[in-house]
DNA sequence: CTGTTTCATTTCAGCACTAAGATTACGACC
DNA sequence: GGTCGTAATCTTAGTGCTGAAATGAAACAG
């Protein structure tokens, strides 16, 4: 299909792909550095938050599907879950069409929570990419869908 | 200094941050879990790994350094440079010009499993970030090390 | 010197999460 | 309508790491 690029010789291929590993990691750290910090004045760990996130902009979710989307093993998700669950932010609710699955979704303390500290945790993501113009970002954004979903094959 | 980006407003910002953030994590994420199966093909840890790779590009290093490197808490140095060490792959050895420092340095064992593994390890890398090709790479490690750094303050 | 502050590393307790296996339920096919 | 493979969740034991406090050494002020 694609020729090699040709005017790129393996070595430097290679190279290219070790920085970029780095440089991802490094940004990856930097800003979760500033989001988890963001995170943990409210008393959650990034996978709690992750949870109550995912349920407040998606509404009710399967446990499988939440479990794809904030990439957690499948204990993971029973942990988290929990853990919500004991401080009354989420509720297990049965499939009706599935006596395995169950939804997780937000209960009226847990929605009312959200709407509360959303706000500033945005603001707070917002600063942590403010080092990129929105230009930058869009580019950003496109470059890195890319590279996720290939390497997510 | 810079006026605010007049074409976008405070809302299309934050929605382009919150997606960088996404994207960002999600890329790190698919990425790093095909560099880590490596890794854990021959038993290490990340941290461990980490640790191996930097000595074996920049030779014996304070375990200050070390930590900023690999980005570590205090406490993590000290546990995965002891795992190393009881491997025999790695050793410390003291400063002479500062008694409370400590260089680590490989072990010629360690030095000698690092030459054989790592070619290996690069490959894999790169096929985790064949998604770009070699200028989308350039223009993405321009973007990353730009939000990194800012994001480091 | 002496005292205080700062620094490099280690210790230790604890936690967020993983991975493997167990459980229960669905679905399709004979 | 049993059987078999697969899917969704939960259980449990264990791990890799964090964060705070402790230790011991340097640096600097007075």
């Amino acid at each position: 299909m694609k020729q090699a690029h040709p005017l790129v010789t393996r070595d430097e291929e290679q190279e290219l792909a070790l920085k970029l590993f780095v440089v991802l990691s490094r940004a990856h750290s930097a800003v979760a550095r500033i989001t988890e910090a963001d995170i943990a004045r409210h008393g959650f760990s990034p996978g709690e938050f992750a949870i109550l996130e995912a349920l407040y902009h998606r509404g009710p979710l399967l446990l499988g599907e939440v479990q794809r989307k904030i990439l957690v093993a499948s204990g993971g998700v029973t942990y988290l879950v929990d853990r919500l669950v004991a401080q009354g932010l989420v509720e297990r609710q049965d499939c009706p069409n599935d006596r395995r699955a169950r939804f997780a979704a937000l209960t009226p303390r847990g929605e009312a929570l959200l709407a509360s500290i959303f706000p500033a945790h945005a603001e707070a993501v917002e600063r942590a990419a403010a080092g990129l113009s929105p230009e930058e970002k869009r580019k950003a954004i496109a470059l890195l869908r890319k590279l996720g979903l290939a390497a997510a094959e």
